[in-house]
DNA sequence: GATGAATGAGAGTTCATTCAT
DNA sequence: CATGAATGAACTCTCATTCAT
């Protein structure tokens, strides 16, 4: 791939997220083409499908979050690592409606090649070694924490989420994750 | 209004409800108008406007679970109604995703002629009365109870959710939502 | 035919006069059967086509102008009775785009049925009248006549159109019409 | 902008002037785009509302008669370059229901950035000139001759128009015009 | 005769996708 | 490889007209 193509790629890829980010999956690719300053044709090269382009920005934002938490795994804590992670999740989430709900369907499929697993192994690595030190429940498993965690990232989208409510609901949740 | 009016209405709610739930809500009023067999026009004739449509069946939904919580209301066990009522409500969001979005759109508005509000209102009948009896922690209000019931439908749409693990997931949040 | 028909028949032409000299001839059946006060299902029993409707307005508007023309026609001064009607008609033009475009295309209809022929009737004995007693040119006929009332009803219809600008663009034309 | 691009454009204009000349504004654009041999689309990219169009075809009329105008002021007779200007527009008028109709509009629009401020100019200057050399009344204005020019110009779309009446409504409306 | 609900063709407009330049 | 003009299906919405009540 030529240098410039790979930087073409790469700012249809911020552009992309930027949009979808903010107007929902249903704005239009152009759109997405102008703020990247690249003509249509250009994205459509790079992402043959509407679809591949909101693929590949869940996968951007999942690789990310697994990548953070590499490093909370390997600094100490490990209870509350996976509290860390979650609450950084959510923080994140607000305001960011079209890749939550992308997140949710990518989550779902199981496919090996799904870049979405090394996210899931990521929350499963954290999880059990929260376990194992007592900062978890123990009558839990990566599907419930993967509910939850979703659920709460689709609540962080409500219009009413500020600092103080994300506190407060976060407080609820972990109180209902840690051991009785 | 002349009775086959009436009938094509509800026959239009409906299919409307069963498409959009299907589908989303992006799925084509067309389609809908397939479904219940009558014409576009006629469904724009009892809604002017997509919008409309969409507002009509989450306004029928919402006013469905507010008779549920008049009957809760009237029973016993104050502490568990609230609860039983939170897990009727999950149970329901399973497969309804268009209902659930808009439902979270429609909380949010605090509009006074808002059919939300009764449910709104329901909710926050349960809940104080199940504080007072000592069933919820008492550090939490409305919109926190709000944040984490629509998170919680949000997740029960996933694709993996079963009873099992909604059994589950309702013991997290339950756990979470009661006295320490 | 029964009374009440009579009395809807008269309301619906009241309503569609007013609604169309309003909205324009776009306006729809169904607002002029809301003014009237009746189903839109009765404005199509007495008149089986919007188009029916339109011209109905117009034979109604061209026989009240022939029969005006009548009076002035009895009356005295006939050098001035000609200018009289012209100055009247270009006064009841202003604000009724939809009547004078009909009106246009009316005129050219030579169909012997045609109610716009008793107008051009009476147009065409006071324009002889006129020119017999000095008034009036004497090297023009009915057509130049017409085109130029017709012209003059539309440029009535500018937006700028007030008393002041109508007296002058009025003593322009009637300057022209006069013998030199 | 590609020559693909501008060629399609020129067709897709002079498909409007044809079509809305012959069947006034309330053409569909899709008969526009048949007989411009472009697709439906390539219509609302050059013009992203059927006013747009509208207002396309206006604007490149206003701006030929600008132009000719223009010739007309450069030449001598002073007196009858008026005359001849206004005779020119009337005789084009004839058959162009569409672009007369929303000329009457346009030139009620006062925006500066009007198009029909090149025309309204022309106008002016063509007027006053023939006033100070005696060929036109003095106790006229531009607003005036606008009026008496669109009427006349709405006149010769009537259905029985032809040269011959053409130029005895002209002598109707120039003796008017001409001083006393 | 009156009503107004139902109809469906057709309007303007948008947008993912293709392909000539 | 990049471009952006062209495409046309699909969408929401309107309205003259029909017909069951």
């Amino acid at each position: 791939m030529r240098a410039d193509a790979r930087r073409n790629r790469a700012r249809i890829l911020a552009a992309a997220e930027e949009v979808f980010t903010a107007k929902g999956s249903g704005a239009s690719t152009e759109e997405v083409a102008r703020l990247a300053g690249v003509g249509i044709g250009t994205v459509f090269r790079h992402f043959p499908t509407k679809e591949d382009l909101l693929k590949a920005i869940v996968t951007a934002s999942v690789l990310r979050l697994a990548e953070q938490t590499q490093t909370l795994l390997a600094e100490g804590e490990p209870q509350e690592a996976f509290f860390a992670f979650f609450a950084g999740m959510v923080e994140q989430a607000a305001g960011k409606k079209a890749i939550v709900d992308l997140l949710g369907d990518a989550a779902a499929d199981l496919d090996s090649a799904n870049p979405v697993n090394a996210w899931r192994q990521a929350i499963e690595a954290l999880l059990s070694r929260a376990q194992r030190f007592g900062g978890v429940r123990d009558d839990i498993g990566p599907p419930e924490v993967l509910a939850v965690l979703l659920g709460t990232c689709q609540a962080a989208l409500s219009v009413g989420w500020d600092d103080a409510l994300q506190e407060r609901v976060l407080t609820i949740v972990f109180d209902g994750l840690r051991p009785r």
